[in-house]
DNA sequence: CTTGCCTGAACAATCGATTTATCATGACCA
DNA sequence: TGGTCATGATAAATCGATTGTTCAGGCAAG
């Protein structure tokens, strides 16, 4: 047992780097060139049925895969999407992202997440992520103050696809995806009008925010057309959190003196601020939905879970996602807003609103 | 106005790839590979200061980013990491996304998402995803049955970690990262016994999970230490979804005869089953807490906005994250366990838990 | 019998940064 | 003056796949 003794005598000539096109091209006698054409079905191949056999066999055979960094130097392309999100922790989002994700994956893409307080604080993150070409596309969440203002510069570098709300500048620096919101809140409180409620109040975000505009416009054409009106008292414009939600039905309930002069019911910005109303109304001894109905934007797991149960109309986030996805794959003019109409805004409702009670 | 009516003229000679090491060698005035180790710091570099200046100069005058594809494929590392996730839709593990996330970034890593039934059921994907040297390394969760089992195979391709939940094969096939369940469900426990509680039950997911094992090992220590065992009849293991949390309280309460033989508090086995239960207290008129005391594992965002606010007790999830991608970028031996500590459990103690009422 | 065309395939260049090996220059000492 | 050595920098090879160009041979047409 002397001689051999040594413990690595002949480790495989190629350890890290796995099976090479050059291995699969040596084992089907072929060359490397010929070989990569025949793996990638290149139309304008000119090759006998027979040396294709062979190359797909080798390939099979060797378990080849690809080595992304050549293919992403040589093509300039690297298979990998951004998703650029402001607050992971909201349920609202995840609808999107996983939207995004599937239809990323159905064309052998892959989310890279990046966060925009991340970006917006951290140079060398930016850097990398936006100037680095680690990633072929961007989609960017709208509607975030101080970062909506370097989505221009994002989007010169790098093509990109804005999401959810438009920034507020006037000019468009990138296509657009966003759901039919007018018609989300329209159908909510057309939802609350049918019930028998005539005034009906919003808390919401920031009265200027772009979602917000919309979002209010859709709650005040329907009660328009029903000859209502959404009046100033009835409204409270802070933040998107449950917070705010509970905070903003608590403004409200401090200005009604009786139980006439008050509304009976109330409309949420999104879900979080719903939940917050729903917990606001437990602490001060409104009965839900007995003095008071409430509905809310987005329809989360929670929605169903919560006591009572909130009703909600659901955005198509999911589709967004994928359309956001399949925009960047097909470079789109920017000037381009694609607003998903299809499937529309879809009503939740549940025990959190009822038949409006005479007073 | 005439001449020079092109709108574009000249365009500058390399238009889609940006600057190159190779252009800033030259506004330097040296080689690209001094170049490249001025700007790495190579610390074997000997090069007068003037001229190491003089490349930083360059380089920063002409915004040189390194082309990644370029860098990964002459070193063989990527910079990304990947995160494969079970339902994303589960507020409970965005914490640990969120954890993975930030310590990534902080080294100048990204995170890749990838889904556990994606990589189940496409194989291309997998493929891809695992053999394509498209990730340095894989956080995975373990504790999901199906996928478990792969998980030995997808170590042996690629440095990884696995977080939350041990796979049930007895051999170690990657590091492991986890909270220490025992300690958190100990704590919940101790927390309703000094509230007066002697009877305690538990509504948890499937009974040899791991995960659940751990979990109800804790309680049942507890209520050891003082002289109280958990009942058979007083727990239900189903799934970690608000449904079985519903379906399990319903279940036990329909066990409840009468007002004294019976459980006067209830632990579910994560936020999710928690909120179920909630509701289905809500749904069967059971006051919490008056009549029963409900706490779970997993403080989550909407624990504190729940009707009653929900008792919990939150696992270091942020630093799971953290702690995973740290062992990823230090290749770990695989036999390691790592069962984070600091910060311990901690417990929020709301509304649903309050001192134990005669009966 | 040669020219020309088509087929089947190989050759060579390229993507951009890193890294190993090599070369020039000047200082210093014998 | 010649030789050694440290210093400063360059040349060339490498990572692996793709793509434009070229080449050899076979067959048909002129």
């Amino acid at each position: 047992m002397q001689g051999r003794s040594k413990e690595q005598p002949h480790r495989p000539r190629r350890q890290r780097g796995g099976v090479r096109l050059a291995d699969v091209a040596a084992a089907a006698q072929v060359s490397a060139p010929l070989a990569s054409r025949v793996l990638n079905a290149d139309p304008n191949v000119r090759a006998t049925p027979e040396t294709k056999a062979r190359v797909l066999e080798a390939a099979e055979q060797l378990g080849y895969v690809p080595n992304i960094a050549a293919k992403t130097l040589r093509q300039q392309r690297t298979g990998l999407l951004g998703l650029v999100v402001h607050n992971l922790s909201s349920p609202i989002y995840l609808d999107l992202l996983q939207g995004a994700r599937t239809e990323a994956a159905a064309n052998n893409y892959f989310l890279v997440l990046g966060d925009v307080d991340e970006l917006l604080t951290d140079d060398e993150a930016y850097r990398i992520f936006i100037n680095g070409k680690r990633v072929d596309g961007l989609i960017v969440q709208g509607g975030h103050g101080e970062f909506d203002q370097r989505i221009a510069e994002i989007a010169r570098a790098l093509p990109t696809v804005i999401v959810n709300a438009p920034p507020k500048s006037t000019d468009t620096v990138a296509p657009l995806v966003a759901p039919d919101e007018v018609a989300a809140t329209r159908m909510l409180t057309e939802h609350l009008l049918a019930l028998g409620h005539a005034r009906i109040g919003l808390i919401s975000g920031p009265h200027d925010s772009p979602t917000n505009l919309l979002r209010e416009q859709g709650v005040r054409d329907a009660l328009a057309e029903a000859g209502h009106t959404l009046r100033d008292e009835d409204t409270a414009h802070l933040t998107w959190s449950a917070e705010a939600g509970r905070a903003g039905l608590r403004t409200l309930a401090g200005r009604w003196e009786n139980t006439r002069d008050r509304p009976t019911a109330l409309i949420g910005g999104n879900s979080l601020i719903g939940i917050g109303m729903l917990r606001a109304a437990a602490e001060l001894d409104i009965a839900v939905p007995g003095d008071l109905s409430i509905a809310a934007v987005h329809d989360t797991w929670i929605s169903e879970h919560l006591v009572p149960s909130l009703t909600t109309v659901s955005l198509p986030l999911r589709e967004m996602g994928e359309t956001a996805v399949r925009l960047l794959l097909t470079d789109t003019p920017r000037t381009q807003r694609t607003i998903i109409s299809d499937p529309p805004p879809r009503l939740h409702a549940r025990a959190s609103t009822a038949i409006a009670r005479e007073h």
